[in-house]
DNA sequence: GCCAACGTTGGC
DNA sequence: GCCAACGTTGGC
């Protein structure tokens, strides 16, 4: 089986790879977009590897590493009606919403900023640049997941 | 806080 | 099924 490669975005101060660090693992709640649901239900698998993004903060980028530790269940905050993420046309019959659980692999000392990926030209063809561009899980190549990282060392 | 880009909703 | 209005994302 071939391991595959995902960026997955996250507001800092929503969840960080900080807290995912101090957790371990995590589901991936409250993803409401068809595309990125889809991905996870369709594309994921355990294994994969993943770069943990930090959006809407002072600094956006790559913040860290982790890896699909299960695959798609039903999203449970969409049964929740106190939560942000209900779902009104959900039943735990017919779920609307999916997640996946991630584990922590690492937490980079330095954020990769996107600035320094937008400055790389090798990676021009990244979906995460292209203008507009809002989804919130993106497959990467592995060139893509290898060209990323390895832009650290020049932090 | 602004705003462009995009996705979703709902009237028709 | 069209499309205008609205809400959200996310960099700046």
């Amino acid at each position: 089986m071939s391991t595959r490669f995902w960026l997955m975005k996250s507001e800092p101060e929503v969840f960080s790879i900080a807290d995912l660090a101090t957790q371990g693992r995590s589901l991936w709640d409250g993803v409401r977009n068809y595309q990125a649901r889809n991905f996870m239900t369709k594309d994921m698998q355990v294994g994969d590897e993943i770069l943990f993004y930090h959006s809407s903060c002072e600094v956006p980028g790559v913040a860290g590493r982790a890896r699909v530790a299960a695959p798609a269940q039903p999203d449970p905050s969409q049964f929740d009606k106190k939560s942000p993420y209900y779902e009104p046309r959900a039943t735990k019959d017919s779920p609307v919403w999916f997640c996946v659980e991630v584990e922590f692999v690492s937490q980079l000392p330095k954020v990769i900023p996107l600035t320094l990926i937008k400055e790389t030209s090798s990676l021009k063809d990244l979906l995460l640049i292209r203008p507009g561009q809002r989804l919130s899980i993106q497959p990467l190549t592995e060139d893509q997941f290898k060209k990323i990282l390895g832009l650290e060392k020049t932090l």
